[in-house]
DNA sequence: CTGCATCACATTGTCGACAATTACAAAACA
DNA sequence: TGTTTTGTAATTGTCGACAATGTGATGCAG
């Protein structure tokens, strides 16, 4: 799935971020682990140039942390940061959600109620197939917080924030529970908007998140990352 | 003032950027306009890696806008950009009281209350010296931002929202009225900070935000930028 | 054996030049 | 005259090499 918010990849300091960004979100490139620029560069076939480019950018999106003179290293999971990265979540989707119910038209948030159906049923058809589920779940996300129709939320929610957020959830396994709930919680946020009800709106997307949150946090610590 | 999250600049990439952040806020490049990667090098004497290197970080807060190949342009300031960067303002800063309510030490709300004393008096003393003003007004946001421990919430408000926040506000020339009444903000929402009631500190920031918005939108209008 | 200084190596930061792309202007055409 | 085309100039993206800094190993003193 594509943001969109990303214009596509012209330069080769685009593609080599493409390719980083899932390596490091997958755990190819393992949590905690330094970067070296001369062997990222050889085995992406650039030079340093569009290399750094890149790493600038990946430090934007706290996948990650530069120490000047030193080197990057990729990003440390664990339950303090998950904790905080969640409380960010959720007021900033909560907002996303009282601005949506300001701003979305009818026919954006007609688009949205007809998009959660098609999920719906072909996650019933699909049992378990969690690639699509997370799509959906991606999707819906992405319409309420463009509905918001604030540019600096929008930049953060999907471009700062985005792989990180995504990262918990793929190396934490975060693929099949929480299907159906989801996707009620889903419906009952659409709803509120479409009645114009910012204030419930907000409150329903931070419990969704909030649930969300203490999914992933269990699954954490029974693994004990 | 410096923020306390930002290491001295070690290497030429961060010298020039502070000077370049200063040069935009200034208006001294106007905004809107085009930066150009040649004239910025020679004019500050290095290569145009350092000088790239420098670029992506102002693009990180919203000081410059990049198109590929193409080039970067200085922001423009406009009535809706200032509404939604307060919008989000209001809201995060209001987290920031929740969750400075919950995790800041009694030693460090007490420092805080003894800064706006020292802030009041010598306020009093020079009274419309408003670079002073300005100074103790940022300090007060940072101490809460920074006493919320949350780690993303604090690069977020004090790296990457910090300058385009005081771009506004040195752009539009606010610096002098809204000072009393700023410092009696302030102590509300320290005071309900040091009773631990995160709800109220959350709406008195909001509040206390959405005045200071009002307070420049207003001369937004008058002046018809 | 432990702690510290020294030295060699590897990595990051910076530079100047070249390639690729875009923007502007002049010219050709309808 | 207005529009498209084409060519040139300038800008951005990329490269390889050098300089500055950090890192780890080695040797020496205590």
């Amino acid at each position: 799935m594509q943001s969109p918010t990303w214009k596509d990849p012209v330069t080769a300091a685009d593609r080599v971020l493409l390719e980083i960004q899932r390596a490091i979100v997958e755990g190819q490139i393992p949590a905690g682990s330094k970067i070296s620029e001369p062997e990222l560069a050889r085995r992406f076939d650039l030079s340093r140039a569009p290399l750094r480019e890149a790493l600038a950018r990946l430090e934007r999106c706290h996948l990650i942390e530069r120490i000047p003179n030193s080197g990057a290293r990729v990003v440390k999971l664990s339950v303090a940061g998950l904790v905080s990265l969640y409380q960010l979540r959720e007021t900033l989707e909560g907002l996303a959600c009282r601005l949506a119910a300001e701003h979305m038209t009818d026919q954006e948030i007609a688009e949205v109620q007809q998009l959660l159906d098609q999920h719906l049923s072909s996650q019933r058809v699909r049992e378990g197939e969690s690639y699509y589920q997370e799509a959906g779940d991606v999707d819906f996300h992405y319409r309420v917080i463009l509905g918001s129709k604030n540019p600096y939320l929008i930049n953060l929610l999907c471009d700062e924030l985005y792989f990180i957020v995504r990262m918990y959830r793929v190396q934490l396994g975060m693929n099949g529970p929480r299907v159906s709930r989801a996707f009620d919680e889903h419906k009952a946020i659409i709803n509120a908007i479409a009645n114009r009800d910012g204030e419930l709106a907000d409150l329903l997307m931070r419990r969704h998140i909030g649930a969300s949150r203490r999914n992933i946090e269990s699954h954490f610590k029974q693994q004990g990352n």
